[in-house]
DNA sequence: GCCGCTATGATACATTATAACGCACTCTGC
DNA sequence: GCAGAGTGCGTTATAATGTATCATAGCGGC
């Protein structure tokens, strides 16, 4: 899924059907390691559970939802721990905040591939994140038209994911 | 603001200096009128009053900052009266929700000519909103790619407005 | 040991948004 | 005029989402 060197234009964001979720899951959270000691970070057993949680999901999940999810031996974590959590995997990349949803993704694309571009489902909640070269060009010049200067573009597309579009084939 | 032909690539969506904010929101009134009785829809008091005051902020304001400014002879409205008439104004385009900042902003633009693109500052809170055709078609080809069906995008450029730019002249 | 730093655990609180209900008004058909 | 349907208003209560704050624990450096 992150590999592909430019074949096909965008390489099915949302899951295939006999898609392996656990091998996936665990691939991304390798990376994540990767990427906090490339930050110098430390991928604490809090922010790596509540990571894990959004990679098991694999669609967004609401702050509150997680806290349900979280599986503490009993107990559950305040709400305060799961935004720390989320607003650190944020800041690395390592997850992503479906804004029109209030719910958070986990970035499955490696490192520098990640666009912030949502493909939101609106039938099914599923959210599929593309890259979105053309779409960051586009926000660019349209920022620097306005004398406005650029840091960031996020984009969220809605409409119906593949397997809710009416038999579009 | 809106009418000139596409000399510029984007006609300043950030108010001039010596812009007359009156004159343009009586204009931006006059506009929801008809595009209300276009729609067969009542653009009655409480719904008028709340365009109004987001059209006089000329900037986002959020839902509860809308229950204070409003001014009901000494008594406040409920916010979910506040929420029912952003509603309404959503609805028939007349006002944007900015997800981001969790905020609603009075559309200026013709009708069919506002293009759900936001320029938000990040330090002054200053949002404008621009015309993203090429944005636009981006993400529908986006979309298109992946096999998604496009219903709508909103895109958020998030950076220092030219105000808030740090003297980039 | 002691300091500075980071992350945690907990409580409380702030902010944003919706549900539900009954009333008032308007329009329509009779 | 009047019943009935439809729409919007005003109100109360409550849900959902997000932060502030503070004390504590752990860890590395000196």
């Amino acid at each position: 899924m992150r590999k592909e060197p430019e074949k096909k234009p965008a390489p099915a964001p949302f899951p295939a059907a006999g898609h392996d979720h656990r091998a996936c899951a665990d691939d991304a959270l390798a990376r994540a390691d990767e990427t906090c000691a490339r930050h110098g970070a430390q991928l604490t057993d809090n922010r790596r559970a509540v990571l894990r949680l959004l990679l098991q999901s694999h669609r967004p999940l609401g702050a509150y939802e997680l806290v349900k999810r979280f599986d503490w031996g009993g107990r559950r974590p305040a709400p305060a721990q799961i935004y720390r959590a989320l607003r650190f995997l944020e800041s690395l990349g390592l997850a992503h905040r479906i804004v029109s949803r209030n719910a958070y993704l986990a970035c499955y694309a490696a490192p520098g591939e990640c666009a912030q571009a949502f493909l939101v489902c609106e039938r099914c909640g599923a959210v599929a994140e593309c890259g979105g070269r053309a779409l960051e060009k586009a926000a660019r010049s349209l920022a620097r038209a306005a004398r406005f200067e650029f840091r960031a573009s996020a984009v969220e597309i809605s409409g119906r994911c593949p397997d809710c579009a009416p038999a579009a084939c």
